[in-house]
DNA sequence: TATCCGGCTGTTAGCGCTAGCATTATCATG
DNA sequence: CATGATAATGCTAGCGCTAACAGCCGGATA
């Protein structure tokens, strides 16, 4: 009968280093996560034991034996449109130190994976939620509800949380555009942005844009949607489509700013005034745009910051009331007239 | 003593189905699963108890008795750089369909951050991992080779694999395009990159790149590196600074698509003749450059295909040998100039 | 009628670990 | 020297689930 420290497959656990350093399990264990009083004598003989044997603990028992389950699950409906992983980052960045850790789930702005996404990430038992954006089945929502650990959604406060809530308003950052758009003495505005029904926040945004227009006698003088492919690319064809379709337009309002970087380098491309002819804005503040020939205007979406909340909600560091509002900073840039009479 | 099903604070366990449903836990368990045989009827029952309820099986204890576990830990240096995120997509296409699931752990380029990332996930016992990149720490090579699960290298594959290697030859990929900026003429030549001493696959692509201009007899004439930063911009203060320091260049070799980008744009805005006066050269094949002025010369790293290869190694459903490796395709753009003599 | 078979359900025994004691060794105190 | 305090270690009993097998039942077979 060969012992199972000799066997190179056999999977090691808790016995194989206690029988190789000669305490007992209870003792390893100790050492292994620093609890309890073990001798320096002990410690490092287990220590050493575990290291020779390449031991790595089973958290999955771990777990189970400690009902505490060290993960952060975190849904967001995709990685690559440069925004969530900046709030990943935030993320990330406080929970460092608090032993938790982020685990990511991407819905692809499908209410149907989302579902299973939370169902699956809650089966694991994480010890908190973070979720992008308050529109969710209601089965989704039943599900964190009753999982009896804190929920963090987040991007978006304009609705009921389930629990906790940390984000703008992206109806009052569409009016507020919308408003500086008007005061620098735009007229003729096209709104272009992304046919995602599930976009949520894309919406409400746009929902906002129209009411401050409406508000100052104005409605859009054309709008152009697309999905898919990629975004400076799209950007251009659909500024080309409105420029052409709309030849007097005065102001190009985007949904974001991967597409309001490809209108941008359309205009200049096409040798347009801008801002004196057209004005041009996006959203979100991303990085790429310093690197653009012109600034482009645009609303930073605090996204490191968000991230930074919702984590500390989660990892006790900090109590809020159910909401946390963020205020986005519009930056002008370069793309929007200086306000008439005030240069 | 109430009962737990009627404590809604209470976390939901099989017995609480099995009572709800008057059937044995093991039945609940099978229906959960879809394991075995059940009759309809009982199946229904158990289904609407658990709806009822809003009981989610917990997975850890699931795992802990089955000793399975199906995850997939996917190890990679970075997210925000638009190449790992496209690796996660064909990874994620193969694994839909079977019932694996990929946890992703972000390195930062760091060793030591790699090693923890490594050691947590291997904690929770996953089916398989892939990892970028073949320089590892000796511990980590341990830990992983020890795992006794499939393990996948992806993105290079030059070096020795721990188990199996998918992805492409760095060195060749930079050997290929110096070949081709030497054959279009061009002879004063910069390399404008990341100062990352752990981008090893950057690192590798500089040192066939220069091997080929050695083999022609020709030398790097400036180099420039950057950490940090808007890639974009970046590219763009790089290239004023090359310019300006070696004015008689002209070619000037990126070692990302991005800080490409920044360049060619800043060429641009300078009027300068590309790729006429000067050519330009970037590594990836991001999408962004689809909608750049002028398509910027580049390698496409097989991003997504990679993902996919190595999924299906972990799934099982290819069993090939040690290294597959894949064959970038040199995309010419419009900032090489043709070759001389041949358009 | 005895036997077997396949469909369905239940029972038993852990998976590898940790909470919560119980136990022992060590030592200062009165 | 008994006593109690303290430090170090071990034991027991699960955590919630599933593998493996055992049992039961009705019907087909010989």
């Amino acid at each position: 009968m060969t012992k199972p420290s000799s066997d190179p497959r056999h999977t090691l656990t808790l016995r194989d280093v206690s029988e190789a350093s000669g305490v007992s399990e209870m003792t390893v264990s100790r050492v292994l996560r620093n609890r309890g009083d073990v001798s320096p004598q002990t410690r490092e003989k287990v220590l050493e034991a575990a290291r020779a044997l390449g031991y790595v603990p089973n958290k999955i028992a771990g777990a189970l034996a400690s009902q505490r389950v060290n993960l952060v699950g975190v849904v967001i409906p995709s990685l690559s449109n440069m925004v969530f992983p900046e709030v990943m980052t935030g993320i990330s960045e406080v929970l460092e130190g608090t032993g938790l850790q982020p685990v990511v789930g991407v819905t692809n702005y499908l209410p149907d994976r989302e579902e299973k996404v939370i169902y699956e990430m809650l089966s694991w038992r994480p010890s908190g939620m973070i979720v992008a954006g308050l529109e969710h089945s209601d089965a989704s929502r039943a599900m964190l509800r009753r999982a009896g650990i804190p929920i963090v959604e987040i991007m978006d406060i304009d609705g009921d949380p389930i629990d906790h809530a940390v984000g703008i308003s992206h109806r009052r950052a569409g009016r507020q555009m919308a408003e500086a758009i008007i005061a620098a003495g735009y007229r003729r505005i096209a709104f272009l942005g992304t046919q995602m029904p599930n976009d949520h926040r894309a919406r409400k945004r746009l929902e906002g844009f129209e009411e401050a227009l409406a508000k100052a006698g104005l409605q859009l003088v054309d709008r152009e949607f697309y999905s898919g492919g990629s975004a400076l690319l799209k950007g251009r064809e659909m500024t080309a489509v409105v420029l052409n379709r709309t030849p007097d337009v005065d102001f190009l309002y985007y949904s974001n700013d991967m597409i309001g970087a490809g209108g941008l380098l359309y205009c200049l491309d096409k040798g347009l005034d801008v801002p004196g002819r057209i004005g041009l804005a996006g959203f979100n503040g991303v990085e790429l745009l310093d690197g653009l020939p012109r600034k482009l205007a645009t609303m930073d979406a605090c996204r490191l910051e968000i991230g930074r909340k919702a984590a500390e909600i989660i990892a006790g560091k900090a109590s809020p009331g159910a909401k946390v509002e963020l205020f986005p900073k519009l930056e002008p840039g370069d793309t929007i007239r200086p306000v008439s009479g005030q240069h």
